[in-house]
DNA sequence: GAAACTTCTGGGAGCGCTCCCAGAATCTGT
DNA sequence: ACAGATTCTGGGAGCGCTCCCAGAAGTTTC
């Protein structure tokens, strides 16, 4: 690699000081115009670009966020829901000269490694029970905001869908078509999001059976084994609703095998609208690309310092009635 | 945050310099074993981590490579493929305390944030057409390595599933069903996966009507938009071959919506087996973690400076027989 | 036992920036 | 016109490491 220029040869050419090249290159205020056009001229003219490690090291300040998927199995990777956060992720992050750095944390492993100053806040997500990575972190002052409400309270700020809202109008949909023995496949209990989607099954069917209910895991194969227990106890079970469109995709796979019709013996809806399936599902939409950028922004306020954010955020689902049900 | 401490701390409380407890935190040669146990000790009881930043800075090596995702629309992150491999990246990467730095590439941006010395390498996935960014960094003296045959030739070693093997044999296996009327829908025409799957199946049909190809774009949409097509072109088609199980979900969408039976009417072979689909699909696996590990094996191995490297790796792909076809 | 190695160790000069400070230039108000 | 406030600018001390160099300690050889 040939020699780069550093901010001296800049400085020399534009014909100021090191330190006024560094204003204009971190848009402080008190730099004459001229001084900042003829900065922005060598700049170009060497095709200079700062280094990172330089700029940490002075400046105390990493200029990088973590993305930190709590799963040790990698799960969330292959789940749609994660790659539209990512995408909202880098949306918001685009412009702000912050790097991604993406972690998967086996537990209590990437502790000491957030806190020591290599990144500038953290976003967790798929966050499972009790861990104890988030307190962690917030006691060590690192900005952090959470993807998914953690289940274990706290003062993090998180972002997270209406999950609860969404799983009542989907299985007020269920009802409104005349479903009589309607099922649910819930995910993890030791997630938010599995018990919120839960509560909402559950509190829409009210005065109804609700015994009918299977857990998951977020994948398709532990929707199939959840339909298939779930056939097994009610085999006239007319209506499911399965709290994430990957796991629908396997329940569809054993509604087929079985030989029964989707929506005609047996209404189906999902939820996320993250995955095209036979038939197309009806499911619960949520914007997952805003979920990634929401807490993006979220977090990158809360490392500015800014004042009176929001302590949590619950962005809006909505039911998208298609075939399945 | 509180006042991390420093190397010099590490080196009072073992007795040494910090010359020598760098050398341990190296694994560096000529150190005796007294040494190294007491710099260890004093490394567990502060919690010492040393600063990234100070080591990229000192040791002019970023101890980070970056993961670019060649592509504008972010589509890959959707992908089950894309997902994987990232696995297998962070797999291999564990224990090489290197970071993994995600970006996702507007054509001509990163190149010069590449180039700069933030990162020690680059893994590019995703790359269409005859994009220069690979020689840009392979010119510039950055370790590179394509995920993915690049269209466009060159000296940038790559890693990449046997594509043309494997669409052969997904067609010759609908060849030996009886199949009689065979069409395919194939990959970007841009990409490499794209025309080598395609080829495949020119191969496998020699002799036979091998005009029935659309293209889709790798999304359910396309491979929806380019079944409907081959549909009205030849309505009595028996047999699809689908360059990716990602647009093979729209495919079967599209038949069932249609009327036909699969595989009874129209049997399907897709790629990847990355989808669970209804019928669950006949299709060509690839172990895509394990294209994940290559990759980053062959990226570190290339920074290190070893010798004798393969220029390039295909893996072997294998047909699994299920449902569709 | 001295010479000739080899292994180990500490000192200290940077790496390329940021940020504090003090001084120069320019702008107010009366 | 002149003091006082305000905007601009340059100098230089670090940030926490790595790595080179020279010297101390330990080993081998004849």
């Amino acid at each position: 690699m040939t020699q780069r220029p550093g901010i001296d040869e800049v400085a020399r050419l534009a014909g100021v000081s090191k330190s006024t090249v560094s204003r204009v290159l971190n848009g402080a205020p008190h730099v004459s115009a001229r001084a900042r056009d003829a900065v922005r001229r060598a700049v170009i003219q060497l095709d200079y670009t700062p280094n990172q490690a330089a700029r940490s090291l002075a400046g105390h300040r990493a200029n990088a966020i973590a993305l930190v998927v709590s799963e040790p199995s990698g799960r969330v990777l292959a789940d749609p829901f994660f790659a539209g956060v990512m995408r909202g992720v880098h949306a918001e992050l685009a412009g702000h000269r912050t790097q991604l750095v993406l972690m998967m944390s086996q537990p209590g492993d990437v502790g000491s490694y957030l806190t020591s100053g290599h990144v500038d806040g953290a976003l967790v997500i798929s966050l499972h029970g009790h861990d104890p990575l988030l307190s962690l972190l917030h006691d060590n002052g690192l900005p952090v905001v959470a993807g998914g409400r953690p289940l274990a309270g706290g003062p993090v700020p998180y972002v997270d869908s209406d999950n609860f809202t969404g799983a009542v109008e989907a299985t007020q949909h269920l009802i409104s078509l005349g479903c009589k023995r309607i099922a649910t496949i819930a995910g993890p209990s030791d997630m938010a999001v599995g018990l919120d989607r839960l509560s909402g099954w559950r509190r829409a069917m009210s005065g109804r059976r609700t015994d009918l209910v299977a857990y998951g895991d977020f994948t398709p194969a532990g929707g199939a084994s959840a339909m298939t227990s779930l056939l097994s106890r009610e085999p006239e079970l007319d209506a499911v609703f399965v709290a994430a469109d990957i796991m629908a995709l396997g329940a569809l796979q054993v509604l087929h095998a079985t030989g029964l019709r989707v929506p005609d013996d047996v209404a189906v809806v999902g939820f996320d609208d993250s995955m095209p399936a036979v038939p197309p599902l009806t499911t619960v939409r949520q914007d997952v690309e805003r979920f990634g950028r929401m807490l993006t922004w979220r977090l990158l306020a809360e490392i500015e310092g800014e004042e009176g954010l929001p302590p949590s955020v619950l962005l809006p689902t909505s039911l998208v009635v298609r075939t399945s049900a």
